[in-house]
DNA sequence: GACGAAAACGAACGTTCGTACTAATTTGAC
DNA sequence: GTCAAATTAGTACGAACGTTCGTTTTCGTC
């Protein structure tokens, strides 16, 4: 299907220039301009925008997923993936996976307040993403690498809340050691709760 | 000047506006329809939309200094002032001194890829946020209530992060518990750093 | 109460938005 | 190579956008 591709390409470039100019800045006319199409060629491939802002939440979804969270998931589980998972996360906004920044951050701030089936697909999206977090949180306590008392779903909104305050001191506010300073907090945070190894022949 | 009255209550819908709806989606002939003005009589007052956006961010800055930041100086200075500051931040998400949640996360975000005035205003808002932030710190390190090797710009990054995820949590997610866990990470974070108070008469 | 200034209005501008149709082209299977 | 189906282009629409302009209303001062 030629359609099919046409429609990835699409999205490829959605997703960059929803990340800069934010969904709702998202527009048909310049998107299909920029991709050298007719607008009513680019609209019959979704039938609205909702659809198409929906399709682009989906595509850079996926995108976060192939990039940063499936290639984390290669660490040990326990206390090396957790820290594989912030490492990845820092590391994803020094690369600018997208230009604009974090995707989901924008979006989130976007349409917190802005009712509708958007909305309600980035919410899930960004529940998923926290409920990621926990279970990774958890898991590296039943390895008995982190203490038991901690609560998954604390740490992970303080992990969450350095990546996104990472992302606006770095974009904003152009500090360049924003990611450093997100990446002594995690750190020193994590190593706080960390059971400390056994000694090697200790066990 | 009946003039400079009206436009103050345009502002204040317009803050109120752009917290739902953003910067960019704040739109001239809604603001007019809302207040029961013409789009043109509006206009009058701003010449253009950026210079309606700008009085827009400074107007939001305005009622933010006098209901949240203003107050928090009122603690004395050191540490009960800062933990004020703190308090006072997670105190305005819960009483929704905007209706959109936080004025200027969302704001941040919006612009943190759209060169412009509004951006550069924005930035330099934030930055003297953040100041404000590390000068509250660095003045309960002087008062001799916070421990001197803390840096000031790591420990306001991670303050301010903390208050971007509460309102993100708070508002995107619904969690109810967002602010409980903001102020935990919070006083966790200063408790740890804090320099314990001398004992009465061990002076 | 008259008068000049300030403020608000109403209509229109050109542009762009999202969307709806129909016509032309391209594609893939036979 | 043919033909139906899938895909793109073209054109048009009403609404809303920011902005301009000339007129009318309201205000503050004497």
């Amino acid at each position: 299907m030629k359609g099919e591709r046409t429609r990835q390409s699409i999205l490829e470039r959605a997703v960059d220039l929803a990340s800069l100019e934010g969904l709702e800045g998202l527009t048909i006319g310049r998107l299909a301009d920029e991709l050298g199409l007719s607008k009513s060629g680019l609209f019959a491939h979704f039938g609205s925008k909702e659809e198409l802002q929906l399709a682009t939440v989906e595509a850079a979804s996926q995108r976060y997923i192939a990039e940063i969270f499936r290639p984390a998931l290669q660490a040990p589980r326990g206390y090396p993936r957790l820290i594989a998972i912030c490492d990845a996360w820092l590391a994803y906004i020094k690369r600018g996976v997208f230009p604009g920044g974090c995707f989901f951050a924008a979006a989130s701030f976007e349409f917190d307040s802005r009712p509708g089936a958007v909305r309600d697909f980035i919410r899930r999206l960004m529940n998923d993403w926290i409920g990621a977090l926990e279970r990774a949180i958890r898991m590296a306590q039943d390895e008995g690498h982190l203490e038991r008392d901690v609560d998954p779903a604390q740490l992970a909104f303080e992990l969450n809340s350095l990546f996104f305050g990472a992302n606006f001191a770095y974009h904003l506010r152009n500090d360049e050691q924003a990611l450093e300073k997100a990446d002594r907090a995690v750190r020193a945070r994590l190593e706080a709760v960390r059971v400390a190894a056994p000694a090697a022949g200790a066990r």
